[in-house]
DNA sequence: AAGAAGATTCGCT
DNA sequence: GCGAATCTTCTTA
């Protein structure tokens, strides 16, 4: 997913960014929201890979994820930060926020640029609509560490990163191994 | 039934 | 650097 861009489509207009740090969050994971089973909250971990599962975190922020498998297993990749690319004097009315680098550094401002909320949870990134995916450019050199804010699985590699951007929302260093 | 923890962010010190 | 904001789920009584 790392390269692939996000668009964004609202009443107000597109906003289109460049994904370049993500998290996975897999089958038989402790830290995954799936790990206990389907609830009203997660169901869209549960639907074939590609889906939109969106959901509030500590009752004030938004965090977007694409799921991963096929229907029936939990799992999902989260977009914890990504580059603007178009619709910037958008995304930065909605963030109050003039900084590009800042704009979309963190899953919660990431949602928040791009206007996406629960109302977004389901949809099907893999076609044209209110929000979906579209190939980019990937990475030239990709980055590897441990997830961040977890304290269980915490030490699993499972954050990806573009080396190479200014934008992340953690260390950038290769293959981190600390909190 | 009540309390704590959690894939966060922002404002203030 | 620390604490508040405040939703869903899990834990414990």
């Amino acid at each position: 997913m790392l390269g692939a861009l996000l668009v964004a489509d609202g009443s107000d207009g597109r906003a289109v960014v460049r994904i370049v740090e993500t998290e996975a969050y897999v089958p038989g994971d402790a830290a995954s929201h799936a790990f206990r089973g389907e609830t009203p909250r997660n169901r869209s971990m549960f639907l074939r890979r590609g889906h939109a599962y969106v959901y509030l975190i500590y009752g004030t922020s938004y965090c977007l994820n694409v799921s991963g498998e096929t229907r029936g297993v939990g799992a999902a990749v989260l977009i914890r930060a990504a580059e603007p690319l178009a619709g910037i004097e958008l995304m930065e009315a909605r963030r109050g926020c003039h900084n590009g680098r800042l704009l979309c550094s963190g899953p919660g401002r990431l949602a928040r640029a791009l206007g996406v909320t629960r109302l977004h949870d389901g949809l099907d990134l893999c076609e044209p609509g209110r929000l979906w995916l579209a190939a980019g450019r990937p990475p030239e050199a990709q980055g590897t560490s441990v997830r961040i804010g977890l304290t269980r699985e915490a030490t699993r590699p499972l954050r990806f990163f573009d080396a190479a951007s200014t934008a992340l929302s953690g260390p950038r260093k290769l293959n981190e191994h600390n909190a």
